[in-house]
DNA sequence: AAAAAACTAGTGGTTTTCCGCTAGACGAAG
DNA sequence: CTTCGTCTAGCGGAAAACCACTAGTTTTTT
């Protein structure tokens, strides 16, 4: 099997030099050079092959994003890898979507960064564990933190929460429940007040964070 | 260092014995026993100490589930690490939400089951790879099917959407852009249009799924 | 330069939401 | 048995959103 020739892309130094490090030691693999923005990674994938790029996110001229999304389309054979300094989920997602097959933190192992060049190269995706901790957790703090404002809701406001935010009127939820549209406005205005909320687009939100209702 | 004193639970016998073997040939772990549902779990572990334990989700009697939760309050040292035979988000999410600390699918790797064990009793959580995968999948088919009505809206209708998305009223937003509240209306009126919809709230929705907003 | 799209602003009216306040009925907990 | 919480229902009024339509100006595209 031919050398997995690979190019990283970040606009410091040090990283490509450590990167280059890790692979140039490794059996299999081939560093073939680095590139400081999006910019040079396209020039250089145009005057030789290239299979796999450890792409930085944050770069001047081009970003990763923009990179990926422009490689994906044009050069769908070079896997592409993210780097980032952020555990940022959504980065993490921006990236996935934009065509990258992988995701890395750049304080990473060795270990974890050469399983993710091999998975990447069989076609699976990679994401680098730390970022799945967060993923989980940011969820988390959010839901179970302590004590939520939901406890001080009731069944029957749970209830007109969802129905709200079902998109459906007053009218429309007092004829599904068979009460009054009073009581439902009686409802509607205690749910504001205890969750101390402006209007029903802040209930839309609190209620999808607060796992009332799902997206 | 002691071995690492670990558990398994699983209504099938094999899922028990296949997890023995990987356990049993390693340096540093020690297999000391089965249980087919959560209340064998919560017994044994009552009489004897016990560092972590691989458990199914899906159980007669006692699911993992309840399992878990009864086992983060109790004993909070036991580690846990849900062992699942589908790679269902939502089910991974409950699961750490009930205390567990890892993630694996049943036909992981032996590489995997034995990092995550090692991952997991540093203190550190651990997600099965192709969990993430679909993960990310699962959320790609949705927003970035072919097209999206997201097309279809001005810069200037974008940023009214997420005005309106951050509780704002039409005054505010008019006072905001400098523009009248005429003009805001009825860039609001043609989002409405464009997009299908009937309220505010379902805006808020449409929003966040198409990650014009963040939560 | 012409056409198209986007942004702007208005009129006029309907519907819905939001707010404050009162109050009876009922079941559970003390 | 009384108190508390919840669910129910009502009134009146203010604010905001929603709808349909027209139309001038600016910007972008062709």
């Amino acid at each position: 099997m031919d050398k997995i020739k690979i190019l990283v892309a970040d606009d410091h130094q040090v990283i490509i030099d450590g990167l280059e490090a890790i692979i140039s030691t490794t059996e299999h693999l081939e560093f073939i050079g680095g590139a400081s923005n999006g910019k040079e990674v396209i020039s250089k994938v145009k005057s030789q092959p290239v299979d796999l790029i450890l792409m930085d996110i944050n770069m001047p001229e081009m970003d990763g994003l923009e990179c990926t999304a422009y490689l994906s389309k044009n050069y769908p054979n070079i896997r592409v890898i993210a780097l980032s300094m952020h555990d940022n989920p959504r980065l993490a997602k921006r990236m996935i979507k934009n065509g990258a097959f992988g995701f890395l933190l750049k304080n990473s192992s060795k270990a974890n960064i050469l399983t993710a060049i091999s998975e990447v190269m069989q076609g699976r995706n990679f994401f680098d564990p730390m970022l799945m901790s967060t993923f989980f957790d940011a969820d988390n703090k959010k839901t179970s933190s302590s004590f939520s404002k939901k406890d001080l809701l009731t069944k029957r406001e749970i209830q007109i929460i969802q129905l709200i935010c079902q998109e459906k009127t007053t009218i429309e939820i007092a004829d599904e429940l068979s009460i009054s549209t009073h009581t439902v406005e009686s409802h509607r205005g205690n749910i504001m007040l205890k969750l101390e909320l402006k209007n029903s687009v802040g209930l839309v939100k609190w209620a999808i964070q607060n796992e009332v209702i799902e997206l």
